[in-house]
RNA sequence: GGAGGGGUGGCCGAGUGGUCGAAGGCGCCUGACUCGAAAUCAGGUGACGGCUCCGCCGUCCGGGGGUUCGAAUCCCUCCCCCUCCGCCA
């Protein structure tokens, strides 16, 4: 959410700083409604206190026993409470709209954010890690994966339907195993606290972090108890500063989870149909940072740093890119993505982002800290996923191919792959019933 | 799912219709005592919002609604926590 006080002080500016994402503000409207709230809110509390005062009186003339007293003066403090009804309710419906107005506003994109319209216009940061050099046509993830036995759409769908995927044997193994080489590089290295949050949550947990009441479309929600299901660690991590006002000596706060992740993917119908890139269900290493705000911007860094560990480890090639205005999310005020190379399409992909919400998540959550002076302050929070598991493995499949399409697992992963140094064509034991 | 108990300020905990933003304690801040500290004593110490902003006003006792001139206190409803029973990984 966007701080009232600016929005108040100079909505020009505000307009102007949304426009760059392509967010249109009505500044008129919102200097209208305003305007009414003001003179609304000047009267309501003109009456309350009125009231306050004539019904003191009553009592004072109860106390008395001066009952024809006392009902005069009720009487008028009834006169003043019909008055204040009305004032009330045209002052709620004012203050409702606006708050209505203040959630479905995305955050101000940082001045640093590069101008443009869409991913087209993101800036290209560095590469990371050389391309591996093929001595053939390199085959995608899909492909590799059947041929492995080990990513199973077929059946995903059988069981779920579209965008499921079945992971047999070693794709599973592999899938356990990066989940766990990343939790223990956050955990161990980088300082994080494990946490197993809940993978539902409930609608005001979401609107805290920016999924609600814009996104519901992208959510799965369970009909018996209204619930959803996170569409990523984020939610609940960041969530768990709701309502709280940290002590000094407990930020920064840093959490890690692996969880796995629901989206419904809605208005993506075309997009990543074949393989495991678009899931409804996929597992992911969310890092969570809630910091104060003089370190927003050095979290941001620190959180990109951490994600890229993954990647170097894994020893999977990459790119840093900065999103554009016109790409951020929602509840983004600077974003960086990692992309990986992935041979069978040829090109890079999201595999981690990174994002700076500022204050904009904090305050909708009232996540808060005890500033120097011991006032209650907002935090600011920062998620990073550390990594996506299941485009990781996309990558580790398609980077790592050889020719008769085994594939190597690279070095740091080994130990958690029983100490096996590459996945074979013959399927697994036990294999599939159909 | 059934029965009962409960949700009060950073924390603990009184308060069952009126002057209660709320006793008391802890914590924290200031002062006294002390070479200094501890202990002790005295005073102070909530959040949010509005405005004609060195002050005044309003709101807030889990959320929402109701009764009343007036509600932390009464009624309805939802959420959460605890105890017992049932069920269950």
């Amino acid at each position: 959410m966007i701080d009232p006080h600016l929005l108040r002080e100079d909505p020009e500016a505000v307009a102007e700083t949304l426009a760059r994402r392509g967010y249109r503000f009505d500044v008129v409207r919102w200097r209208e409604l305003e305007e009414r709230r003001k003179e609304y809110q000047i009267r309501m509390e003109a009456l309350q206190s009125e009231r306050k005062e004539a019904s003191k009186a009553v009592g004072e003339a109860k106390k008395t026993g001066d009952e024809a007293t006392a009902e005069e003066r009720k009487g008028r403090a009834e006169t003043i409470n019909r008055e204040l009804e009305e004032v009330s309710a045209a002052f709620e419906e004012v203050k409702a709209e606006q708050h209505q107005w203040l959630l479905d506003m995305p955050n101000l994109p940082d001045p640093e954010v590069p101008e443009g319209e869409d991913e087209t216009a993101n800036a290209e940061i560095r590469r990371e890690g050389g391309r591996p050099e093929f001595g053939f046509e390199p085959a995608d993830h899909a492909d590799l994966g059947e041929t492995l036995g080990i990513l199973d759409a077929g059946t995903g769908a059988k069981l779920a339907g579209s965008r499921f995927t079945v992971l047999w044997g070693m794709g599973t193994r592999l899938c356990r195993a990066l989940g766990q080489l990343m939790m223990d590089i956050h955990a161990d290295e980088h300082g994080y606290t494990e946490v197993a949050p809940p993978a539902l949550a409930r609608g005001e947990i979401l609107e805290g972090t920016g999924q609600l009441p814009k996104f519901e479309e992208d959510l799965f929600r369970t009909e018996a108890d209204g619930l959803y299901l996170i569409p990523t660690a984020e939610v609940p991590l960041t969530n768990l500063h709701r309502d709280t006002i940290a002590d000094s000596g407990e930020l920064p706060a840093r959490y890690v989870a692996w969880t796995a992740c629901f989206r419904r993917e809605a208005g993506s119908y075309g997009k990543d149909t074949r393989g495991m890139i678009r899931q409804h269900q996929f597992d992911k290493v969310e890092l969570v940072q809630v910091v104060h705000p003089d370190q927003g911007l050095q979290a941001w860094e620190e959180i990109r740093g951490h994600a890229e560990v993954v990647l170097q480890r894994l020893e999977i090639p990459y790119r840093v890119v900065e999103l554009c205005t016109g790409d951020l999310g929602f509840a983004a005020r600077r974003t960086y993505d990692l992309e990986v190379w992935l041979p069978g399409q040829g090109a890079y992909r999201e595999i981690s982002s990174v994002s700076w919400c500022h204050d904009f998540q904090a305050r909708r959550m009232q996540a808060r800290f005890r500033n120097g002076e011991g006032k209650p302050r907002l935090a600011h929070t920062l998620n990073g996923s550390g990594v996506a598991i299941g485009r990781a493995l996309v990558a580790l499949l398609e980077n790592f191919q050889q020719r008769q399409g085994s594939v190597v697992i690279p070095e740091a992963l080994r130990p958690y792959m029983g100490y096996r140094n590459r996945i074979g064509v013959s399927r697994p034991q036990g294999g599939s019933p159909g």
